[in-house]
DNA sequence: CTCCCCATTTTTTTT
DNA sequence: AAATGGGGAG
């Protein structure tokens, strides 16, 4: 082991800055790192533990380093991969959740689980709890089941347990009972939700003295990612690690903290280096992504916030382009708008994919979307259903997971009946109230079922049960293959009318199995890992550790590894592993992968990327920062950041767009324009609106002079015969009674000569933009105002 | 058991 | 407007 000052030029630190390689090579004590936007945040973790690797202080087995998302980790593991010739795959690099997974299978017993536990998601979770409060009663209207969720979930992140609530007020009193009946099902059924695999965690770690002990002789170095996210039972489980001697390395940025609905703390990076003496607190704030118009803008937008502990981005680019702004009538007008303006950013060169279009929320999809689609603009939406979420796909993993364990009463539930095979309502209360009666199992309550309704169940459990026989030693995929042929699935979705695309998922769920597999080294080649007296796996001896090129490569990561049981060296089976890895990843959102397409998606979902173009629209009072926000100055604080994070996407270019009005829950809102464009500075910006409409020329306001392929241009429903049927078209309403189209010449007694832009409203409130070559742009009611059409 | 109609409800999301 | 969920009818 060498001090850190021989490696002092070390090509591991080549390309940080004075900042990041200070950070990088920090001494072995407690540190938070304020990362700003584009500081290189990924990089300096990555590097400190390949630079804690390479200057030998530490083995890989020492090291643990905790994300949020499958994707910070992969990416984690990828780049120190290419750093070093280091088996990443022993070591502890993954998210929260799936290194709980890992450590809860490591220690199955002394957590009281089963091996092969299976993880409940939302879904699994929620339908979990709607049949517990059935079974007992529970009045749906006093507790409706997706606020128990609620209930449950925050609970746990709490660290409370039933017996921990309050229980003051009847209500609670119940609700905490609830909450203990929950818990009771799950331990009977084998099953954890996501809240529970740390809780789980937690509770082993503070509770059993040796294993908190080994971990913390083990892990000389924790290091956390985006640490502002963390919540309370997150902070526990970090401090469990962190014994004396250990350093907490955690990486955070105050002003991206965009989840406290959802229970993250912000104050725990305050309470960390409150609470861990944190001597050494080092600010990125060199941005490397964007232009100092952009930047500056963040800057000054954030500094209205309060509550901070400080930080602003600077940037060695030079202003680059103003940021624009442009104001739309409408919603539509807006979308037409960015549409345009995307398409001559294409045709100056930029790929599509590096173009975003960020909003609030995902209603505000539909009308960008119908845009794009009818400029036949290639894009693509995040967020929705994911892969492993799929209707379809949940029912296959309930067929799964009943071949793994029969015992899982919600996997039972869900395809009892599906496809249907005459087992209706009826039949299954029978069956639960016969389950409960035994205090077993549904699949082993069916024998005491009778008559037809019990001959239908009895023929379920047993085409379940020869199933399971039948896939005995059969390779991942054949078993999937088997059950989605016996299960009839395949044949139901066939009989559909559109299930083609249930059956391409299905199909799809055989290749992600077959990847599982090959990736996972779950195929013929699982080489099982050395494991110690804990059950936790040793990579290498000390003495080997780090640097050893005779190591093998690891062609992927492996997120979701699981060491076998210490005693047996029994392993999970390829099917367990993989239905845990379907749990903890739910895989990507939307096929079309791979195509230059435009970027749609919420500003949440586009944290931690970035563009060379960005749009974010809909900037208005309700919207963004919306209504349900502004109850509370944390509220508006977090909006605030929200905007933030939009903002600090952009690279080169950023647009920033509202509209008078807007189309929300089947009726026109009128809208101000956001308080944010308030806190930006001026001198960074551009407005487009309305003192500098690019009317001249053309004579074609917004969205006007469509390429011909699309001849009904703006107002797209005017246009008659719409090939385009599938993706979102909305409805349009007919055309007005008043004969104006958009693109029309009329004239005006006070304005003269000048174009239609917008036509909105029908009969007594119809009204018209208008752009006046010398009047500038009005809207007319046409009620009143008289206009003559000019030939 | 299935189908159809009516009523309700609309932030943000990862695991 | 649209999608979801529950209840009632066939």
């Amino acid at each position: 082991m060498f001090p850190p000052e021989v490696a002092a030029d070390s090509p591991l630190l080549q390309h940080l800055n004075p900042e990041q390689r200070a950070a990088v090579t920090l001494p072995n004590e407690h540190a938070l790192i304020l990362a700003g936007a584009g500081s290189g945040k990924t990089r300096v973790l990555t590097t400190r533990i390949a630079w804690l690797l390479a200057t030998g202080q530490i083995g890989p087995g020492n090291v643990l380093a905790v994300t949020f998302t499958n994707k910070a980790a992969k990416e984690m593991m990828t780049r120190l991969q290419a750093m070093l010739p280091v088996n990443v795959r022993g070591m502890w690099i993954g998210t929260f959740h799936g290194l709980c997974n890992r450590f809860l299978r490591a220690h199955y017993k002394l957590a009281a689980l089963p091996q092969s536990f299976q993880i409940l998601d939302t879904q699994d979770q929620l339908s979990a709890i709607k049949r517990l409060m059935k079974q007992h009663n529970v009045d749906e209207e006093r507790f409706p089941a997706k606020e128990t969720q609620w209930y449950i979930a925050g609970a746990k992140e709490e660290g409370l347990r039933p017996n921990m609530m309050e229980t003051r007020t009847e209500e609670d009193r119940r609700k905490a009972e609830i909450y203990q009946l929950y818990e009771e099902q799950c331990q009977r059924e084998g099953v954890v939700d996501f809240a529970e695999l740390m809780l789980r965690s937690y509770e082993v770690l503070r509770d059993i003295d040796p294993i908190r002990e080994h971990y913390r002789r083990r892990f000389h170095h924790i290091l956390i990612d985006e640490f502002q996210d963390t919540n309370k039972l997150q902070y526990a489980w970090i401090k469990m690690f962190a014994g004396s001697g250990n350093s907490v390395f955690a990486v955070g940025d105050d002003d991206q903290s965009i989840y406290a609905f959802r229970g993250a703390r912000v104050g725990n990076m305050a309470d960390f280096v409150r609470e861990f003496d944190v001597r050494h607190q080092i600010k990125l704030e060199q941005n490397y992504r964007s232009f100092s118009n952009i930047l500056d803008s963040a800057n000054a937008l954030i500094a209205h916030n309060k509550t901070r502990l400080g930080k602003n981005l600077r940037t060695d680019q030079g202003p680059g382009e103003p940021v624009r702004v442009y104001e739309a009538p409408t919603d539509m007008a807006e979308a037409q708008w960015m549409v345009e303006e995307i398409r001559q950013l294409v045709r100056d060169g930029t790929p599509r994919h590096e173009v975003a279009v960020l909003y609030r929320s995902n209603a505000q999809s539909r009308v960008i979307e119908t845009s794009l689609f009818n400029a036949a603009v290639p894009y693509r939406v995040y967020g929705g259903l994911r892969f492993f979420e799929r209707a379809e796909i949940k029912h296959a993993l309930s067929y799964l997971r009943l071949l793994e364990n029969p015992h899982d009463d919600t996997s039972f539930l869900r395809v009892v009946n599906f496809p249907a095979r005459g087992i209706g309502a009826r039949s299954v209360e029978q069956l639960q109230d016969a389950a409960r009666a035994a205090s077993c199992s549904l699949h082993d309550a069916v024998h005491a079922t009778t008559g037809k309704a019990g001959a239908n169940l009895a023929a379920f459990v047993q085409k379940i049960d020869a199933m399971r026989a039948e896939t005995e030693g059969l390779t991942l995929r054949e078993i999937i293959e088997v059950m989605l042929q016996r299960s009839g699935l395949v044949d139901h979705y066939k009989a559909e009318r559109d299930g083609g695309d249930r059956i391409e998922n299905l199909e799809e769920l055989v290749n992600a199995a077959e990847s599982f597999v090959t990736q996972e080294g779950f195929g013929r080649d699982a080489v099982a890992l050395p494991v110690d007296e804990l059950g936790t796996t040793l990579r290498q001896s000390p003495a080997s550790q780090g640097l050893d090129p005779s190591l093998p490569e690891i062609n992927e990561p492996s997120p979701d590894y699981v060491p076998p049981d210490a005693e047996t060296g029994e392993t999970l089976s390829p099917l367990a592993a993989f239905l845990t890895h379907a749990a903890l990843e739910s895989g990507d959102n939307q096929a079309q992968a791979g195509q230059d397409a435009v970027q749609l998606m919420t500003v949440h979902a586009a944290k931690g990327l970035e563009f060379d173009c960005v749009f974010v629209t809909g900037l208005e009072e309700g919207l963004f920062p919306s209504e349900r926000s502004l109850a509370d100055y944390d509220g508006l604080e977090e909006e605030r950041r929200l905007m933030y994070v939009a903002i600090t996407r952009a690279r080169q270019r950023l647009y920033l767009s509202y509209s008078q009005t807007r189309l929300l829950h089947g009726q026109t809102r009128y809208n101000v324009k956001s308080r944010f464009f308030d806190e930006l500075p001026e001198a960074a910006l551009k407005w487009l609106t309305p003192k500098n409409q690019n009317f001249g020329g053309s004579a074609f306001g917004f969205g006007m002079g469509y390429p011909s392929s699309r001849p009904s241009g703006y107002s797209g429903g005017y246009g008659k015969g719409d090939t385009f049927a599938s993706p979102p078209v909305p409805q349009q309403k007919a055309t007005p009674d008043h004969g104006l189209r958009p693109g029309m010449q009329v004239f005006h007694a006070k304005f003269g000569e000048g174009t239609v832009l917008t036509l909105e409203g029908s009969g007594m409130d119809a009204r018209a933009q208008i752009n006046f070559p010398r009047h500038g742009q009005k809207w007319l009611a046409l009620s009143v105002a008289k206009l003559t059409p000019v030939p």
